[in-house]
DNA sequence: TTGAAAGCGATACCAC
DNA sequence: GTGGTATCGCTTTCAA
């Protein structure tokens, strides 16, 4: 193995030299910085990661805790890893993969061994069982997600309070008047998983100001196609929009609706809360408000960065949600 | 930060003896081990990650290298992620995520850095270039797929070329002359997914042993609902058996028949080749060969700690495939 | 602008 | 069965 003394040796300076050229923290003369430059280059020469977490306390590392469930939302969430590997790469950070399976005890393990520096934790639930356990590791934070109780932690997410909001008031603003919400499945409820009560609460609250009649649905996320449109039109037969909050149903619906020769938008709007490229591939491009995974990956990196840099007071950032108007809704026909 | 001095002290013991309580790798005298022991527990110490990597060369941290593309299978790779995060747990190993994306520098800064012990590398190509560079690392590697020259790398996978095989064997078993392989886009193919083609192979190879025709199609992962069947009608008019290797299509591919009044297995016979979880939700389950990411996952993991224990000859594990009949199969109708 | 050397917190060898 | 201590490779303070 290469070390700091072999590259000092080669280079004919003190290690001590070695360790500033890289860190770039004391001025160093041109010429010794090329000189060492080179010969780190020529050896191949890697900093120890270990040797350098013992001296430094840093380890460059970030812990990111995510749901493996599969009932949950998966390109989501594999867009939301992505773009948090890309992100924290060009803060000269890695990843280390932590499973919500794991429970509160990872998280202490990881941060008290000192392998990660600060960790994110997604699906974050309304009384999430970690928050009070993360506030006493007294290391950067960031939830992905907003617990009832952040208590000072770090929040970054859609606000889906406002996503709800949005969906409605589209629809309304078409003049539609009846509407039904196709909802994540019952053990998504069940869990408290924030994201979709904030979403209820937005669109509810949305829909009694516009005095619009709004019902709530859930689906479960491996419903493919079947039953479901048949029910939901049983128990709301004069709907005229509906606002799909369950990306993983998407498919099914629109199945059953061609199926059962109900068109979109003449017969009914559809407003899908989904990753954009998602929306954009159906036959009919897809009214949307984007899951913004991508950009919500990516500040929650940025986010930590700020809190290892020193900024320790917490903020929670919530993105206004995007809504595409795109050939799913229309006003609703006069019947 | 509670240190192994620190523990040592308060039991009255040196930190050696600590250190050999942790690791076992010397007989202890039952009593100071539990009295070791408990201190441990009453000041909360957990080792320092890098003092013990340094003194030790073992990180026990293992490199998942994941294709984060969105046209890739991502309910597969979610699915191998989560099983290669449990299996690592259970051998008191951390993964550190990489991407694809970072190419095979990625591979040579965790290695040569001691971040990682080593390597698993997803979505392996034909001619993949880290293969040579994954040779020079020294350090144990599992491919997850199977290039076309390992050169002495372990290598999981499903047997992909059975697979395809079985898929024709099943269909032309019950009596169909004519079948049609659904199966990635042609970007899949461009980048010589290694699983792509050998599934080819052996579906191609079959056929002929069978004699029955067989035709292959690609289709855009992100195909939706539209124009996909009625085009492949259209070029093969009398097919009455369609072999699906594409998961993404398949909720599309299933609304096209419905919607075209084509009935399932009546008139066309379906095999898929997914996960069973997905198999089996669809109101026709699917006859289907069962992507184990579960176990692929698990093996990798399993494989490469056997190497990091000192077993440093290689070894490729295909999966033989398990076709599960199910009820989108069955002879074909008489016309 | 550079060098020397004291740690950082474990492991594992050498003694007893 | 236990203790003492050199060592791992780097960072950073102190000196020059």
């Amino acid at each position: 193995m290469v070390t700091i003394n072999d590259v000092a040796a080669a280079a004919g300076v003190a290690p001590s030299t070695v360790s500033y050229v890289i860190s770039g923290k004391r001025a160093i003369s041109p010429k010794t910085r090329r000189l060492v430059e080179d010969t780190i280059r020529k050896l191949g020469y890697h900093p120890h990661a270990g040797a350098r977490a013992l001296a430094s306390s840093k380890t460059n590392v970030l812990a990111l805790v995510v749901p493996l469930r599969t009932d949950t939302n998966v390109a989501v969430v594999m867009e939301f890893v992505a773009s948090a590997v890309t992100a924290a790469r060009a803060y000269d950070h890695d990843l280390l993969l932590l499973t919500t399976d794991e429970g509160p005890a990872a998280l202490r393990r990881v941060v008290s061994s000192a392998i990660a520096d600060a960790v994110m934790v997604m699906d974050v639930e309304a009384a999430d069982p970690r928050v009070p356990m993360l506030l006493t590791l007294d290391r950067p934070v960031v939830l992905i997600g907003v617990p009832d109780h952040p208590d000072g932690l770090s929040c970054v997410d859609l606000d889906f309070a406002a996503a709800g909001e949005a969906s409605v008031a589209h629809l309304a603003g078409l003049g539609h008047r009846r509407i039904v919400l196709v909802g994540p499945g019952p053990e998504v409820y069940q869990r408290g998983t924030s994201y979709a009560t904030r979403f209820i609460r937005g669109f509810t609250a949305e829909a009694e100001r516009r005095d619009v009649q709004a019902a709530t649905t859930a689906w479960p996320a491996a419903y493919q196609h079947g039953g479901g449109l048949d029910d939901l039109l049983a128990r709301h037969p004069d709907v005229t929009g509906l606002v799909v909050h369950n990306e993983a149903a998407l498919p099914g619906l629109l199945s059953d609706l061609r199926y059962r020769g109900v068109r979109v938008p003449e017969d009914i709007s559809v407003v899908a809360v989904c990753p954009d490229s998602m929306a954009v591939h159906y036959p009919i491009p897809l009214t949307s408000i984007a899951i913004p995974a991508r950009e919500v990956g990516t500040l929650a990196v940025e986010t930590v960065m700020r809190q290892l840099a020193g900024h320790r007071t917490a903020e929670t950032r919530l993105l206004a949600p995007k809504l595409a108007v795109r050939a799913s809704t229309a006003p609703p026909a006069h019947r």
